[in-house]
RNA sequence: GGUUCCGUAGCUCAGUUGGAUAGAGCAACAGCCUUCUAAGCUGUGGGCCAUUGGUUCGAAUCCAAUCGGAAUCACCA
């Protein structure tokens, strides 16, 4: 890499010229801001104490040294304190050369080390899914492309909750209103039927509460002895002891709800190469908390709960086992963790999880670190921030969550009435237009969500649907739409042995610049496990090469050379757009 | 109340380890299709980077305090 000889270069000077030592590391460059002349500025003044020497006369007197020792420089200019270094376009030029046919271009070779894990998706087998779960398969699936970039060798895991209370809660309704209703019988998504009766639960479980606040009980009091809820926590004890009739319906209505992800995960394009159920693990989980117990790592409580104290790390007491023996969240979450690190022995094991949990995974790793598990430091929780409404955060029991089946379905409506008024297809009924509206559909929402840094809350506005102008994961399947007619012109033949004399317009060095970018942007994006940088990354891309194509003829020009060359680029910056939307799971169309 | 995260244009968001005059998109206004796809391009307006101190040659970026907002502190998950 460039930057890295220039770099050393510039620390040779600095040891030439005023005999001090400087570790590499120390030293960093900059882009070269658009209004001064360069490629590559490096900012003298943390240096002056050393030089002795004024800023422009230090920054004069490197430039000099690096303008001599290294070929590819073809001059510096100073400015105040900034030294803008000048590459020969021949630089770029062979870099076009030799990466124009490299279809892993950016991405590092595959590393031969432990596996790094990815859990994300974890979804509840009581509803189905709704916004906040998309930016989480997004991310969580992004994340792992994008390490997978990086050379990792990459295990995406799903978690599937699929016991507890809130499951048995959905089942309980519909054994009680169901009618033996199916997805078969209602034509309802399997998930969909399953969250209807979670809400049902809901409603009349409110009901019980308010009659019973009536009669003068307390709320509190209230809550634990409606009658619904009773119910559903004996039909817990009795799903722990495996009773016939519970766990039948258990299936009953899990498969459904599996049918229902199946689909909704096809349609987003999320995968992954292992699924772990928590009704496997919370028994291990609840080993692992008699272990702990025997071990006197744990506390056991009169009315037999089983507890860990964590007053000494600054936190409070944790409940691990209710007193009527069921297991917690946090008891399967131990099994889970445990099973996997023997599974893997991963060298990281990245848990996608919002940071309404950021508090669970603080305790969960000192909870498995008092029992003795050196590796809980491998697990790291990836927090992400809510998806907000414009009125808050969403509430499955308000309504007004936004589901995830719905808000797709309606981007691909958006997408195909957009392209009708634009008069871009002339079959808009077509398989061809059909696959096209998904594409632009998914390619939006994706793009809109994951160009956001995933630590921050984000704001979603459904009646604004989202759009497919300007910042957008359309404008960039567009300009890969354009590059591709244009190569389909040209019969697809693409030169890779550009002449390095050609005459060569800012715009074209700039485009060579952002393309000379992308694999040091994989690498930060894997670090920080930021799908966000590709996302912005991309979009500036895009900008750039649609500048260049409004002004500048390609297929068009006259003078074989150029024409050859900006076909060059042009198919270049194709590749890249195909495999930087790839990370993001969006794919990009021929034509649109 | 304790802990954690966030405050950048009217709105939604960028701004890599501190660097030169703070960047996009949307919305508004004004232009560009007999020439490679106008889902595009060009231009105009719009900012006390929440506030106040500090560190530094240099702070949107680091530190502290204050003010706003969010999450969490359950025998829910």
């Amino acid at each position: 890499m460039i930057e890295e000889i220039l770099l050393r270069s510039i620390a040779d000077a600095i040891k030439t010229l005023y005999q001090t030592d400087i570790d590499i590391t120390s030293l960093s460059l900059q882009k070269t801001r658009k209004e001064f002349e360069g490629d590559f500025t490096f900012a003298v003044f943390p240096f002056l104490k050393i030089s002795k020497k004024a800023p422009e006369q230090t920054a004069n007197e490197i430039g000099q040294f690096v303008t001599e020792s290294l070929d590819d420089v073809e001059g510096f200019n100073v400015i105040k304190g900034f030294l803008n270094i000048v590459i020969k376009k021949s630089y770029w030029l062979n870099f076009l050369n030799q990466n124009i046919n490299n279809t892993t271009f950016g991405f590092n070779p595959h590393k031969n080390t432990s596996p790094v894990l990815v859990e994300y998706s974890s979804p509840n087998t009581n509803k189905p899914l709704h916004l906040g779960h998309i930016r989480n398969n997004l991310l969580g699936w992004s994340v792992a492309e994008i390490l997978k970039a990086n050379g990792e060798n990459v295990v995406k895991v799903n978690l599937v909750n699929d016991r507890g209370i809130h499951i048995c809660k959905s089942m309980l309704a519909w054994k009680l209103w169901g009618n033996m209703e199916t997805p078969q019988s209602s034509g309802l998504k399997g998930d969909h039927l399953a969250g209807k009766y979670y809400v049902l639960f809901d409603k009349y479980y409110k009901k019980e509460v308010e009659e019973l606040v009536a009669k003068g009980f307390d709320k509190e009091v209230a809550e634990k002895q409606a009658p619904l809820i009773i119910e559903a926590q004996n039909m817990l004890r009795k799903w722990e002891a495996k009773d016939t009739d519970v766990i039948k319906l258990w299936n009953l209505m899990n498969g459904w709800v599996y049918e229902g992800f199946d689909v909704t995960y096809k349609t987003m394009g999320i995968d992954f190469d292992k699924t772990y159920y928590e009704s496997q693990t919370y028994l291990l989980g609840k080993s692992i908390v008699e272990k702990g117990f025997n071990d006197d790592k744990l506390i056991r409580k009169e009315d037999n709960s089983v507890w860990a104290d964590l007053t000494t790390d600054g936190l409070d007491e944790k409940l691990l086992l209710r007193s009527d023996g069921t297991s917690v969240y946090m008891t399967q979450d131990l099994g889970t963790a445990h099973q996997r690190h023997e599974e893997y022995k991963a060298s990281k094991m990245i848990y996608v999880v919002g940071n309404e949990q950021n508090y669970h995974f603080d305790v969960l790793k000192i909870v498995l670190k008092k029992l003795g598990y050196d590796w809980a430091d491998s697990i790291y929780h990836l927090s992400y921030g809510m998806v907000e409404l414009p009125e808050g955060k969403m509430k499955s029991r308000e309504g007004t969550v936004v589901d995830a089946d719905v808000l797709i379905s309606e981007m691909i409506e958006t997408a195909r009435q957009t392209a009708f008024e634009l008069g871009k297809i002339d079959d808009f009924e077509s398989e061809e237009a059909k696959i096209l509206y998904h594409t632009i559909a998914l390619g939006a929402l994706k793009y809109f969500i994951l160009k956001v840094d995933p630590q921050k809350n984000m704001m979603f506005n459904p009646k604004e649907s989202i759009d497919f102008n300007g910042h957008t994961g359309p404008f960039i399947q567009y300009t890969h739409a354009r590059i591709k007619s244009l190569l389909n012109k040209a019969d697809n033949v693409i030169a890779n042995n550009i002449d390095l004399n050609i005459n060569i317009l800012d715009k074209e060095k700039n485009i060579l610049q952002l393309l000379h970018e992308y694999p040091a942007t994989i690498k930060q994006a894997a670090e920080s496990l930021s799908p966000a940088l590709i996302a912005n990354y991309i979009y500036e891309l895009a900008k750039e090469y649609n500048g260049f194509y409004q002004e500048i003829p390609v297929f068009k020009e006259e003078n074989i050379e150029l024409r050859e060359f900006r076909l060059a680029i042009s198919s270049f910056v194709a590749n890249v757009i195909k495999s930087a939307m790839g990370l993001l799971g969006i794919s990009v169309p021929e034509k649109m």
